[in-house]
DNA sequence: TCATTTAATTTAACCCTTAAAAAATTACAT
DNA sequence: ATGTAATTTTTTAAGGGTTAAATTAAATGA
């Protein structure tokens, strides 16, 4: 993180230790300083100390022992059960669309203990407005806790460290500076990410999806693109998530897309592209109203009763998703996919127009066969990748910090 | 590297501290013991411990003091100037080409000892053919040394690894595996890397070029991209480039690419495509013969003239160019180009149309000024970037290896 | 020749880890 | 009851690496 010193000192052989020890506890749950030593890697006189250390500064505690006390051969001394103090620190993951904002309280064992959601629309909205607002929130929650972090999911383009937004379809220009604002006034980090990838790294988490390669197709008002590789998220240049959305799909005249050019796969696979297509509206302006949820359950709903705009406007979108795919598959190599949001309700009605664009488009293979899956809330997999985000801060705070 | 223990031990931390003296002295060159403790932010009694031990091992040796010891104030005792050891080990940096291997021995200290080169049609020789031959070149250089480790550069998708190459035009399905035999038969390290990539890497320590964000692309036999971001190497899911060269650049019956496909970026902007084009020839076919050099030559110089089949060719290879370059920015932000090889010496020719393509089709700005620029000889970089790549690795075993 | 100055080495103290010994805690057999 | 075996956890002693400070080395100049 910081520009300082790598690890050459024994200082900081205790903090990866720390680190590692953390590490094991949120990853395997309640742990005995026995079975702590194995899967660390430490001996057992470390685990010990570093334990100690641990407890006193309040980040793990000693378990009820109950009866039930697996793994603990009947003979012999039993095994204390440790585990991360839920009440250690807090994290708020949420999630900003463009009429939204829904924040949910995590605490350290990664337990979602509240949730609070305003409509709202954010466009109309200063940074200073979307941080008070924000804060303000919080008092819904059941209980009162200061987070030591938010982490906020975003449609568009953020910077990999998480502290600016470089673009947002859904922020005015002040509106995308709220970050700062928000860490002052809850004197807490913040750190804004894109909302694919953190579906994507919600997913990650999901057994389906642990073996590591694997994209996240965000269908929604937008279309983003999450991406892990070898079990690591993929991060672009500057921003995070690789902009799917805004591959270009047709030549020349295409139709508009929010960005303000035209041909976008955005343009033609979004909430609001389908609308427009399934209720012929002009492809050279973008609807005069915010698509809903509900709008588009109701295009998929008229699809499947047969051919007509509707099936036909799905059908589009799947041609528009599969050549950006052949686009991405030709420079990261092919892999499987996840849909998710509200236009992946439709996959059905789209995978063989996506599997015949993307061959058309893709090289290297004659025949490509990926695993599309599809996943229905996209708003659970933003909040639970957020919070992800925000205890792997914590974690790396609780060992190197300060 | 090896699936064991992180840093944890003091052992590591040794290690560590032995491998930032060592880069010290990589990158700066002669250096004194007090100078070392001041860059690599260790305390003197350190810097005197492992550079006794390195000075044992045969990684650095004391410089001839010339009068002219810099930095050393007049006063005092004088500083021993210490460097690394030439000939502690060595590289041999190579480059696979289509109708040629090239290979250049660098001693420990990177400067370059000896070089030859072979015309040699690499297609027609199975993995082992090409190892021995490569092996038997050895015997050309000036000087008889085993070197430690190979490193080459080759057209085509290589594994980040460095361990095999899954894809290249230039070689058959059995030479794509020579890396394991060449290794066996010379008992040393050996490295497969993407052409571009190399190229990338040894500009990356060009001033120009080292604030760390640009893209290298090789235009020569294939359509190569190198790619820095933030002064790291970026690597794609499995292979070391990201393929410019077969980016779907026209849709449906485009020209013929070496890869099968139709309508790739490279089947408009590679060697053979200018030629094709220049020549009146069939598009759907591939070219008879080899293009070569001098061909390209020719086509460039007969484009200065004036309008006519060269002209055309080289604005259409332009076009292509720069609808490749287009998607590349969408996914990865814009980012300064560097055109190496021998359709770069054409790039004042494709100027104009590069541009054009690459704002038609990007997105998010309306008008982009990206610095292009031009490196004339693609072999150097590819030699010298994978030398750079051999001597970190050099590095990292005299540091951590056994 | 000697004081001054700067570089390099040595010394002593400190921190962290580990293996091994010791202590703690439980089950079970007699 | 009580002792023994089993198992976990803590304590101890040794070993390795680092640093600040003291010491030694090597050169300049009066």
């Amino acid at each position: 993180m910081s520009k300082t010193k790598e690890v050459y000192l024994s200082d900081d052989v205790r903090k990866q230790n720390r680190f590692r020890i953390i590490s094991q506890f949120r990853l395997h749950g309640k742990k005995s300083r026995t079975e702590i030593s194995k899967l660390a890697d430490l001996s057992a006189g470390t685990v010990t100390n570093v334990s100690t250390m641990l407890l006193e500064e309040g980040m793990i505690r000693v378990c009820d022992q109950d009866a039930s006390n697996p793994s603990s051969s009947s003979h012999g001394r039993p095994r204390v059960q440790l585990e991360l103090n839920p009440n250690y620190k807090f994290v708020v993951a949420g999630s900003l669309t463009f009429n939204s904002i829904s924040l949910s309280l995590f605490d350290y064992l990664g337990d979602k203990i509240s949730t609070v959601q305003e409509k709202v629309m954010l466009e109309t909205m200063d940074g200073d407005e979307i941080a008070e607002f924000i804060l303000l929130m919080l008092k819904g929650f059941d209980v009162e806790v200061a987070p030591s972090i938010f982490v906020l999911g975003v449609q568009g383009l953020t910077k990999n460290n998480g502290k600016e937004i470089l673009w947002s379809p859904i922020l005015s220009e002040s509106g995308m500076k709220f970050a700062e604002r928000l860490s002052q006034i809850s004197n807490a980090e913040v750190t804004v990410a894109n909302d694919s990838a953190m579906i994507a790294r919600s997913l990650s988490k999901d057994k389906a999806y642990a073996d590591g390669t694997f994209g996240a197709v965000l269908m929604s008002y937008g279309i983003g693109l999450g991406l892990y590789i070898d079990g690591q998220p993929f991060q672009g240049a500057k921003s995070s998530a690789s902009e799917l959305g805004h591959i270009s799909f047709k030549d020349g005249d295409g139709a508009l897309c929010r960005c303000k050019k035209h041909g976008c796969v955005e343009a033609y696979a979004s909430d609001y592209a389908i609308w427009r297509r399934a209720k012929g509206l002009d492809p050279h302006a973008l609807p005069d109203r915010p698509v809903t949820s509900e709008d588009i359950a109701q295009i998929i709903e008229d699809a499947r009763q047969g051919e007509g705009p509707a099936r036909e406007a799905i059908r589009e979108a799947g041609r528009a998703i599969g050549f950006g795919l052949a686009i991405m598959f030709g420079l990261f190599d092919a892999f499987p996919v996840v849909f998710v949001g509200r236009g992946a309700q439709a996959l059905d009605l789209m995978d063989e127009e996506i599997r015949k664009s993307l061959n058309e488009h893709f090289r290297f293979h004659d025949q490509l066969d990926i695993n599309f899956t599809k996943e229905s809330d996209a708003l659970i997999h933003v909040e639970n990748g957020s919070s992800i985000v925000g205890l792997e801060w914590l974690d790396q705070q609780a060992a190197f910090g300060a």
